[in-house]
DNA sequence: GATGAAAACTTTATAAG
DNA sequence: CTTATAAAGTTTTCATC
């Protein structure tokens, strides 16, 4: 039996749309129909079912993190003390929540977490650290990695 | 001498809006003007002097990692053998031309780099750290460190 | 800052080839 | 998939308070 086209497949069309809205959201589909070689009609259909499918998660602007205030980068390498389910979970909720925190993730390796913050200076970052973040009980250690400059982010991974 | 209202200071509002923005670039102008407390064409005037200012640097499609078969995550943190300054301009430049690298810093303390990559498998992993990645001359050790679970991600710090 | 209005443009939907 | 068309919604601009 030939394998038909799945409706949750990406073809190189797709790809084509998703590499140009990754970078700019406020192309138009008239736009992007012409950059990927198609009319307007069958794009905004493909925009649509990738946005149906989850595919793309969303549109968000992008902010300056000088001009608003949060120039400083640190990345932090967490302990914990125990390693019970529950702790986990609990421990993942509060960085989820906290404010500073831009990323966080459970990781494999000498670290159970691997954390970004983002901050005014370092005097923000201390309260940040002491008041904040090493306030939730059974951190067994905390490493804050200063970042000098900013190479790259992309806000989605390349398709 | 009272200090006046630079044309690059952020107000309340502007935060509001820039917080609405973060999050869905989509609202309306409309929308945002009713959740702020503005009619239309104030609000308008912001987000443009927003945009204009650079505090809004843009706005994205923000893609889901998995649907895009780039499931994994990968931190890798990064020493040099020299550090004169050629080379470190020569490998940041590498580093963020690279598709697999999200995100790329300069950092303080133990390592040079701290960066990660987001790709397929283990096995595209391997590809990419031996043969885009360790192919620069001169990288005197890489650890690699993989994301378990993402919890939070945000494309720009909190307002 | 608010309101109202108008023009230009974009999205969304539909029909026919 | 294409072209064509159209209604609805949005952005952008402008005049007036």
């Amino acid at each position: 039996m030939a394998r038909s086209k799945s409706a949750y497949e990406i073809d190189d069309i797709d790809r084509k749309i998703l590499r140009l809205l990754r970078e700019d959201a406020h192309l138009t589909t008239q736009e992007i129909a012409d950059k990927v070689g198609l009319s307007q009609t069958p794009c905004w259909s493909r925009i649509k079912r990738l946005e149906d499918q989850g595919v793309i998660a969303g549109y968000v602007a992008l902010l300056n993190p000088e001009r608003i205030g949060k120039p400083m980068s640190v990345i932090i390498e967490i302990n914990l003390d125990m390693h019970d389910d529950e702790k986990i979970e609990n421990f993942s909720r509060h960085l989820a929540q906290l404010p500073e925190v831009t990323d966080a993730y459970l990781t494999t390796g000498e670290y159970d977490y691997v954390i970004m913050a983002a901050v005014e200076d370092t005097e923000d970052y201390e309260q940040f650290l002491r008041k904040r973040l090493l306030k939730f009980p059974g951190i067994r250690h905390a490493k804050s990695t200063f970042c000098l400059r900013r190479l790259k982010r992309d806000p989605s991974p390349s398709v």
